[in-house]
DNA sequence: TATTTACTCTATCTAGTAAGTAGGGTATTG
DNA sequence: CAATACCCTACTTACTAGATAGAGTAAATA
């Protein structure tokens, strides 16, 4: 299950993706647009913040923004980050390797083998997803209105 | 995250499918077998035998067997039972639909876009793997020893 | 430099759930 | 009829997601 925190925090970065890289969003107005609770958003842009995903500016005028280009921001990097590693049992996890204290052979496990595979299938598409690919897809189905 | 639940079930599952389906298994021997806490395995056990995936005998000579052929039995259909649908996120389930309260237009929405198409890779994995076919690739790797 | 704006950080609350335990009930078989 | 082994309900415990509160700090501008 993805955890809101993740699913907000993508929500957030699309919406961030859209705007001028020098003009920051503030979190009331992110919040807003989004139908996230502010200071729960709040939490979560810091945390992404901290990550070096965002960047921050306090004061009037100020706000957040993306650290680096949408095309360098990848979806795997976001979800591990709030909900952990994407593999469904610990063993089977490439960035958070664990044992599993039950299992006398992984290598003959079945469990292992077949979460395995669920990983690398999840991590192939969140991993090959950007910001920038994902919004111009979701751009192919409703283009931009032009000023 | 797969739950004990499901992990278990899959342990259990795969060791009734390396036995004779007219022998069946007593929780307890089951239970050691795979290390897992006996009444914890029967209340998985009475769930899968509801599902209609396992049958039971009771009395002496009693336990559990699988309920048809292990060709039959996949992985997808276990897992949901105990975890329930396998997509991040309900707005991405197949089986099991909901609507995002704080999503105004699905069509355009980033993460219902990223999420299906996780929902559908893992599916891919679990719905096109049966038991009988991970006892083959773990076999694979180590051999069966003939008496 | 005073004031406003807006981010920073820590603590707390609540409801829900995963994991496991307890114990009595019921059907079968020898 | 006695032993075996499944059947079922209820409960406990610990943890976590999701959210809220409020005081603190830095920056901009009038």
């Amino acid at each position: 299950m993805l955890s809101k925190k993740a699913k907000y925090a993508i929500k957030a970065l699309l919406a961030l993706a859209d705007c001028d890289r020098e003009e920051p969003m503030r979190i009331a107005d992110l919040a807003r647009a989004e139908q996230i609770p502010p200071k729960f958003l709040e939490l979560i842009l810091l945390g992404l913040k901290n990550q070096g995903v965002l960047r921050s500016r306090k004061g009037k005028g100020g706000g957040y923004s993306l650290a680096r280009d949408p095309s360098e921001i990848y979806l795997g990097q976001i979800v591990r980050m709030f909900d952990g590693p994407l593999a469904p049992v610990p063993c089977a996890s490439q960035t958070a390797y664990q044992r599993c204290a039950d299992c006398r052979n992984e290598a003959v496990c079945g469990v292992h083998l077949a979460m395995k595979e669920v990983r690398d299938a999840t991590a192939r598409v969140l991993d090959g997803t950007s910001l920038a690919s994902l919004r111009s897809r979701v751009e192919q189905v409703s283009p931009p209105v032009p000023l």
